[in-house]
DNA sequence: AGATACTTGACTATTTTAGTCGGGTTTATA
DNA sequence: TATAAACCCGACTAAAATAGTCAAGTATCT
């Protein structure tokens, strides 16, 4: 915190945008999961073989996935995880936002005249971080599960 | 690192996308600094002031900014910082890749047939990714300082 | 000379990430 | 009914990144 002619600088502590391993392996996770999604539920430690993923994180992020009612999980031998919608109907805003990796650049409340940093008003750039939101969040909108498996058989023939 | 039947595996360490504090405060100071930058050199002091950011980490980021000819320094007294090129000619993607913040998703070797983890093969997501990047450095390389500037001018009226 | 402002480089508290670990509980099947 | 395969849950942690701070300059205007 730097003083300067009785002004305080308050640290802006916000993370304004993220995409990290854990989101990309949530959708690694369920691609793999809608590939192999026929009759029998698949296994965390398949997936976990197959993509290289550990199999305790996995577990973290399934957890996640349930909660969300993405996944369904079935226990005990031959358990597993099958997918709790079609594959069409799971888009990726829904993964990254089960696993808190939603798309998120402002953090300034929309109604509230405030801006970020405590101001009065809204920052020189909030409406440029307002406009890459939506044009993230249109891409992750559009793409299903299902996508991901059509883009990626395509890509194998 | 866990051993599972002989299978090592190797933490990925790989940060995929961001966009910080970093790179917002260094549009907000260049948004601020082409607002004023008619005849004379706009300090940091300034920027710091209006802006609300912290003057030393301002001069970490014009650093970078100077380095990649995106600004001119002017010392001593009534010096500052002035823009080296037009404003219509600083993209945002020139912004975020002087301060290290350039959106990459995948970090796979784009002619190796090698993919991320070091498998012989691309991942299943790794399509995804690169339709991703494209997507969000395609807005950036159309927005200009310039044009966030009249963006700005026209919401005042 | 003094003040203003840029320049450089090292340092650091805090937070986040990407896991790990240990102990459960549930259920199919041999 | 014993066992093993799987999910379930919470706590822990090393390493990295972030958002700065701090100190000691140098250049230039008045
Ligand atoms: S981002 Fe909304 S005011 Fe700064
Ligand atoms: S991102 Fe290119 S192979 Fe995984």
């Amino acid at each position: 915190m730097t003083i300067l002619v009785g002004f305080i600088y308050t640290p802006v502590k916000q993370r304004f945008m993220k995409l990290t391993s854990k989101g990309r392996y949530a959708v690694m996770a369920l691609v793999d999961l809608a590939k192999f999604n026929n009759i029998n539920p698949v296994s965390l430690r398949d997936i976990s073989l197959r993509q290289g993923i550990s199999l305790d994180y996995l577990e973290q992020i399934f957890a996640k996935l349930r909660k969300k009612e993405i996944v369904q999980s079935v226990r005990g031998t031959q358990g597993g995880y099958i997918l709790n919608k079609k594959a069409k109907e799971i888009k990726l805003t829904n993964i990254f936002e089960a696993v808190d990796e939603k798309v998120k650049t402002v953090q300034c409340k929309k109604e509230s005249k405030k801006g970020c940093n405590g101001k009065l008003v809204k920052c020189l750039t909030h409406n440029l971080w307002d406009e890459l939101e939506s044009h993230i969040n249109n891409f992750f909108d559009k793409k299903s599960l299902d996508d991901l498996v059509k883009d990626n058989e395509e890509k194998r023939v």
